[in-house]
DNA sequence: ATATGGATTGCCT
DNA sequence: GGCAATCCATATT
């Protein structure tokens, strides 16, 4: 109820700035007539043109024009033929950047969202890229969508400030073969939702809550 | 017009 | 671990 949508500004910065602070920050959806939450636990930075694995390393086209738009608005696209992946888009307009959605835990609705995305545990049901949208109802249709705006799809404050430090696990992204070794991909450390925790932490942060 | 390949997932061995 | 499913944007002819 008494969200605090996240404003624009936070979302015009440097991608990775972005990534990190989006970490336990919840994502709210209204579907159906009720009202999904999720804790957002793992995501990747993406560069503008100056990121090889980036949708944007080649300048602007009809499928990335989001990514060079205004702050805080979904990019979503299909990949494989068959999944929707969600970004959001950070930096000024006409700078590119954006930051990917890979893994969140259910908060409110996971019944509707093992309905729309059977798993084996209700705590895995947002736990991949893909899977997370089809769960959430996120199709072609919300690319361009503004995040910033309290309605049926936003991002939110984390509603119980906490205290505690939270500590941030840094590795490379995952699914690329260009610029594979930068280190771009985050979550939080002990989340069962994040997808393959195993493999190289290049570093660990501190996150205040 | 046609060809290529991808920021994935789930089911198979 | 291997691989098929399956669509679209983009590049090439």
């Amino acid at each position: 109820m008494a969200d605090r949508v996240l404003p624009r500004s936070f979302f015009n910065r440097a991608p990775d700035a972005v990534a990190i602070e989006l970490l336990g920050k919840v994502l709210v959806r209204r579907i159906a007539g009720q009202r999904l939450r999720a804790r957002i636990v793992e995501v990747e930075a993406y560069h503008g043109i100056d990121d090889p694995a980036a949708h944007s390393a080649s300048g602007r086209t009809r499928r990335n024009a989001v990514l060079f738009g205004p702050p805080g608005h979904a990019y979503v696209y299909l990949i494989y033929g068959t999944h929707w992946c969600l970004n959001v888009s950070t930096e000024p307009e006409d700078k590119a950047g954006c930051v990917l959605f890979r893994a969140l835990e259910p908060i409110d609705g996971a019944d509707l969202m093992m309905h729309l995305a059977p798993a084996k545990k209700p705590a895995l049901v947002l736990s991949g890229p893909g899977r997370l949208t089809r769960a959430l109802g996120i199709t072609r249709e919300l690319n361009g969508h503004d995040l910033c705006r309290k309605g049926d799809f936003y991002l939110a404050h984390d509603p119980e400030p906490d205290a505690r430090t939270a500590r941030v696990i840094v590795t490379p992204r995952i699914g690329i073969t260009k610029a594979a070794d930068r280190p771009r991909r985050y979550y939080l450390e002990n989340s069962p939702a994040v997808t393959r925790p195993r493999g190289p932490v290049l570093k660990q942060l501190t996150l205040r809550g």
